[in-house]
DNA sequence: GAGTGGTCTAGACCACGAG
DNA sequence: TCGTGGTCTAGACCACTCA
């Protein structure tokens, strides 16, 4: 075993989990300073902080500059469907979306994504998920511009009609690629999560393609680790095996 | 902006990133010890830890405690097949597969998951990739007893034959769920996977149910996110357009 | 301005790995 | 044993938030 002394860091860490667990501390509140806290703990700051980075990285405390270190209230926990599902169709009726459009030129990987040529013209709909005051999601859409409607929502659309039109925005969408994986969040993006860059998140790139082989829209989802989650259903039909390729 | 002064520690981890890349260090290689990179930037050690702590979040380096940071070749990517496709399927031909299988019984959320009695007896299959020396996934599968095989597997099975198994533990299997979420890794899964706690991983917990809606197998995976994502592919009839609920 | 967290220092001592 | 990383200290100074 490694851990013959369970490091002060730890048991710490361990020893706040369970203050936070049983209530006392409760979701919402500020906890003690972390200079009151390492006196309590009898250790030095950089110690205690290292134990607040734990519960951080778990979402369990999320620190404000300046201000303090807070007890992060219970998250509702969204759940993205996968498949053919719109995105975000479970996100709870109390969310809010904030939506921004744009129209730039591809660059980077999206040309490869969509298949279309460096600099070709894309509109970009960035989707920022909230409930109440915390992020839950945060999605860069992008459609090629001749494909994008005419009309740029001007208004902020309801998350039902955004929904809709993310579910099928060409008639003759055929295939959903979703490609996931988990990793850490750039600094920018933990800024608009505001999550800590050490929580987590599942990165979700969406392709969707037309009957003609034409992608018609890509998508960058991120979700927060510590309160989204991916979802898949698969059914089968029992005559028709898997008929491998 | 937040960064007027880019700190020290992004400066080495920038530093550093652009030494690997240009092969400066060289893929399998040992860096200069914590206490002479720290001379050579003039940092404290801690500092200079936690830039390191950086490359190690991103898998690029790779901490061997009393022995020294190497850096990590480059490794292959792996894809996981969402949907009814096998576990596994992608991995490599290079690729070792370890397996213990043991009996335990449903305890904590396995119950649950599997939709069976607590205590009720299990057969737990337990699977470690390999490529090389690097571990690559980390797969703990459930089946009741009664539908386990009764023949266990003393001799480690080929990932072909494993594969096999896992596509159709049962002939009626007709949904698979399949739910995914980020986080880090415990300190017993970063242990057994050889990875930094500080490495996202992809959690992904699947449940395969037969025609009579009992519960088959569940299967907790568990993909690094620098070496690992998941892919799902959904195909569409044009005409049978997704009948929403 | 007072109080908070953010970063960093210059050490100390412990634990591990290889020879 | 020796050199490595792992943990920790007791401060210092900066940056941010709030009143």
């Amino acid at each position: 075993m490694i851990r013959s002394v369970p490091s002060r860091r730890d048991a710490i860490a361990d020893d706040l989990r369970h203050q936070i667990s049983i209530g006392h501390f409760k979701a919402g509140e500020r906890l003690p300073s972390e200079a009151q806290l390492a006196t309590h703990y009898t250790v030095s700051t950089p110690t205690l902080r290292s134990a607040l980075a734990a519960l951080q990285g778990e979402g369990l405390v999320e620190k404000i500059h300046g201000n303090g270190n807070f007890v992060r209230r219970p998250l509702r926990r969204i759940t993205y469907l996968g498949g053919v599902a719109e995105p975000s169709t479970t996100f709870s009726a109390s969310l809010r979306v904030t939506t921004r459009t744009t129209t730039i030129e591809a660059h980077s990987h999206l040309p490869t994504l969509l298949n279309v040529p460096p600099r070709s013209p894309l509109t970009e709909v960035l989707h920022i998920a909230h409930e109440g005051k915390t992020p839950h999601s945060l999605a860069r859409i992008y459609v090629p511009r001749d494909l994008a409607p005419a009309a740029p929502p001007a208004a902020v659309p309801s998350p039902e009609q955004i929904a809709a039109r993310l579910a099928n925005p060409r008639p003759l969408l055929t295939e959903v690629q979703e490609r996931l994986s988990a990793r850490l969040p750039t600094q920018e993006e933990a800024t608009t999560l505001r999550i800590s860059t050490s929580l987590a998140v599942l990165s979700l790139t969406r392709v969707a393609t037309d009957a003609t082989g034409r992608v018609v829209e890509a998508a960058l989802l991120l979700l927060p680790g510590d309160r989204a989650d991916a979802l898949f259903t698969t059914r089968l039909n029992v005559e028709e095996r898997t008929p491998k390729t």
